[in-house]
DNA sequence: TATGAATGAGAGTTCATTCAT
DNA sequence: TATGAATGAACTCTCATTCAT
């Protein structure tokens, strides 16, 4: 969509599959570059030809997982009817954690950030404007009454974002139920935010 | 407490104390077994008269941290004031997964039983009882009357412990407003589960 | 001067200029074909075009460098005043070896020489022939009674362009005294020569 | 002799010989890791429990090739009869340099030094103290008329070991007419030198 | 129990070169 | 001529573990 994504050379996001790919199967540190190319079905070096070294390709990824969380922040900035506008993120974001790749890559993502900066930059960029974005959407129910009062907005929407992703993580174990269990979780929550 | 627990050799709790902090520092994964007997004072072969390897050093860790969550099981089963108990677990829980080594090691844990079976059994055993025994809590209180009835109280008790130790983790960031935000969590849980 | 020099490529000249920007900078063996390419603003494979590889850019230089010692050679050529066409060239080569390119490339191909029969060879040939031109003058002076006779005037020779080239790569590191110690080699050499 | 020297494990020394070995043959830069532990018959990991790096056997080859100077240092000390000594440490330097071992290893840390710190700073200390002593013996031996005035003394020194250290190195490819070159060479320094 | 030398597989990265465009 | 993606061997170094002392 931007134009930067046209330059982008195919084999690059090849790559990218691959490595998410093995990233999920053998998690970010366990898995070799070697792995990465021989699961994209290029050479060696070629890998170097289009990422800095493996951990750019983490970095890319993170980026990409940041971009997805734009869409959401655009979902919640409809602010007209706030408790509809958060019942529908909830079903969407639960729903997209629910995604082994969006929960795996997440937890992924989130533990390495805890220590490499450059992939916390990348990433929590937007987590932050997500968490922003949802305490708006918080605060504009509370104002309007649908909602009650919160001592802290942002950290009961960054709880939200943990719940939901818990849940997304915790469904890999058990996916059979995960319908009923994503209901509950999003009850609770908007159970809990009224007043 | 257990017998096996006085037998045990003291330069085995200073490797487990070396092995934590470096854990915490770097992760699991990015840690050498170098740096652990660095750490501890000790040589590289001696680490191998204490532990069969490094994987079972963070075995014992999750089985010290599994056993910890005893204590909180304990606590939960008190059902006599469902609401009291909750309380109360919800207070000491929170301020447990607010020491940075349990916030952190917990991750670490808890990634790593993603994908090695050693790891999720120890931890993951007593992680399901305090689940068990928190949703009993909430089921409880459902029956009394304190708290509304839940779709699916495991996943509940799931969430809850989620919220309360993602927030233990986001708190590392920005450890100033660290009360008020666990005020602002265990108010919004409490909250969700009044009828 | 050469018919060949006339139809070399400009782009070749860039490549060996940017070549030797790079050796003297890092050396021959730390320097890479992507350095060069860098350095010369031209694409990887286009150095290719020109050259068979990494190893015949140092003999094309290797080749001037030779090239430039056939000047000094014909400057000994002229014998009839020996002491005097040898103050000259020791004037010369001392200016000449004094240049950084022309003393790092110099000790560069010299030790690359030791190893490579095609460096040896193409550098070798020439400076063989400066140490036969310099020796006949050291006999010449020696004949007309100006020198002193020498046991072997080739090894003479050669330690005089030892002498000079050693004081040209010591210029490197104290540049300031150059003009000074230029004169002491010389003066010494001059003396030594004296009956 | 020093205390040092007796707790070096003789495994190091085996490693530091096979790495001469393979400078010799190859060079420095053209010599892997793989090929020293391959000559030293050992392992590739055991390498590093007694080097840090490849970096480190080169500066420890050139401590051990300083502390040889420090012999040459100490037979120049005496100042009695400058011509006398001065006319043994050529024979002597000359006939160390005349090794293969220490012509080429010279030349490869000299060049080496030329780009490295580590390298210059340790093999440069007490080549400048060789030439400083050099220097005084020609001072002295001026002072008492054996030796004619010179410009700049540690100049003239300097000159005189590149004199010697490239026969050296010239004489690898000719080694027949050693004992001949070698006294051309020695001749024309200490003929240099009459007043 | 304690030591650290020894192992060799594996890590991430760079290398000079080729080739289709 | 010019490009840069593609190759895979080679690079230095670290890894968890073993073992003789």
């Amino acid at each position: 969509m931007s134009s930067e994504t046209q330059s982008i050379h195919p084999r690059k996001l090849e790559i990218v599959e691959a490595a998410v790919t093995c990233f999920l199967e053998k998690g970010y540190h366990q898995t070799g570059v070697r792995d990465i190319v021989g699961q994209a079905g290029i050479s060696l070096g070629n890998l170097y030809n289009h990422f800095k070294g493996k951990e750019a390709i983490l970095v890319f990824i993170a980026e990409i997982e940041g971009q997805e969380l734009s869409d959401f922040i655009g979902q919640l900035s409809d602010n007209d009817d706030p408790c509809a506008t958060l019942g529908l993120f909830i079903t969407d974001y639960a729903a997209y954690v629910a995604l082994p790749e969006n929960a795996l890559l997440g937890v992924e993502i989130l533990t390495e950030a805890l220590r490499n900066p450059a992939i916390a930059e990348v990433f929590g960029r937007n987590r932050n404007r997500l968490i922003i974005a949802l305490a708006e959407c918080i605060t504009q129910g509370t104002k309007s009454g649908v909602f009650a009062p919160q001592i802290d907005p942002p950290v009961v929407a960054c709880m939200i974002l943990d719940a939901l992703e818990g849940q997304g993580l915790h469904s890999l174990s058990s996916p059979s139920e995960d319908n009923l269990a994503r209901n509950a979780v999003s009850s609770f929550i908007l159970n809990g935010l009224k007043p």
